[in-house]
DNA sequence: CGCCTTTGACCTGCGC
DNA sequence: GCGCAGGTCAAAGGCG
């Protein structure tokens, strides 16, 4: 697997990264079928980690044992038998995956006044209650996560919980996007898009919003209504969501993705680019965050390398 | 029983 | 201001 860090500390400082970035690719379903263990949530926390070890110094020294909440620089312990922890261990799939994680410094809204609460349900047809001005589109902070669609089905799995909450087919794309929130637990903004990269069929796009307000859930299967499997897909076969998943236990789209793909982060101008740190500055891979990502990654199989995006851009990775 | 997906309608932001 | 496209809601039905 591969990750590619790009960013700065701005955006770092200002998003649930670790929630988002976990949620990017997690195979515990693979796990629990005895299957090895993948790194790339591991190797993307790590990530997170070391920005914030950048930020908070002092709170490295937990790394091994908390997430941190990178909004609130508070820690939350790391659910037991989380993969991170194993990945920290070098336990890979040996698959060699590519991870792109861009950290825009765009200081949006979304993830703090953008998360309100909506008005309790119960509107009625055409009569709808007025909901809370949304704000811009524009404004809004993204993470956008490009991930292989795996052909065998393989199923992965991050630590939310989703529910499916819409489906709009998209202008340009043949194929739907499908609108995910977080149901981990109730009053959660989190949400995810899901839709398949019309360039690229082979790979889902994948679009988280907001953030999480709550740990990773301590049990994959902890809530009500969690082992639900569908035995048929739906007609629709072109949705990546073909069956339904156990809640907290897979993700309908990630766990198709086993292994992690591109993630980046961006406003909705696309300015991605723009935000991201010049890795020959040396202000996002200052000492500090090179030690530890050695040292987190010291154990797996990895290489350090330099990418350059087509834009010019550029960003280092991490072979894990 | 509770949560899920599906799906059509409604609402909002944005471009022209 | 208008229309389009995207995003969200909530009823209906299914599943464990």
């Amino acid at each position: 697997m591969r990750v590619v860090v790009m960013g700065d500390d701005d955006f770092i400082n200002d998003w649930d990264l670790q929630a988002v970035v976990r949620s990017c690719s997690f195979p515990h379903a693979e796990e629990e079928a005895g299957a090895p263990a993948a790194a790339p949530a591991s190797a993307q926390n790590q990530v997170a980690r070391a920005a914030v070890a950048k930020q908070a110094p002092g709170a490295s020294a937990r790394y091994d044992l908390e997430y941190l909440d990178l909004d609130h620089n508070k820690p939350f312990l790391l659910p037991a038998g989380s993969s991170s922890s194993r990945a920290a261990r070098g336990e890979d799939d040996g698959n060699s995956h590519k991870m792109m994680l861009y950290f825009p410094a765009v200081a949006t809204a979304a993830s703090t006044s953008g998360a309100q609460p909506r008005l309790p349900p119960g509107r009625k047809p055409g009569i709808r209650s007025p909901r809370p001005k949304r704000s811009k589109k524009s404004q809004l902070k993204k993470l956008v996560c490009e991930v292989p669609v795996v052909a065998d089905g393989g199923v992965s799995s991050d630590l939310w919980a989703w529910r499916k909450y819409g489906q709009k087919p998209i202008k340009g794309s043949p194929y739907p996007r499908g609108y995910y929130k977080c149901s981990s637990m109730k009053g959660c903004m989190a949400r995810k898009m899901v839709e398949r990269s019309p360039a690229k069929p082979g790979m889902l796009i994948v679009t988280y919003m907001a953030e999480h307000c709550h740990p990773v859930p301590t049990q994959l299967n902890a809530l009500a209504g969690s082992t639900r499997h569908k035995s048929a897909p739906p007609a629709d076969d072109d949705r990546p969501t073909t069956t339904a998943s156990p809640r907290g236990h897979e993700d309908p789209e990630v766990c198709k993705v086993a292994g992690g793909g591109v993630a980046k982060c961006e406003d909705d101008d696309g300015n991605e680019a723009s935000a991201m740190a010049d890795d020959d500055s040396g202000e996002f891979w200052e000492e500090g965050m090179r030690l530890e990502l050695d040292e987190f990654l010291a154990p797996m199989d990895d290489e350090v390398f330099d990418h350059v995006f087509d834009d010019g851009v550029l960003g280092r990775g991490l072979k894990l």
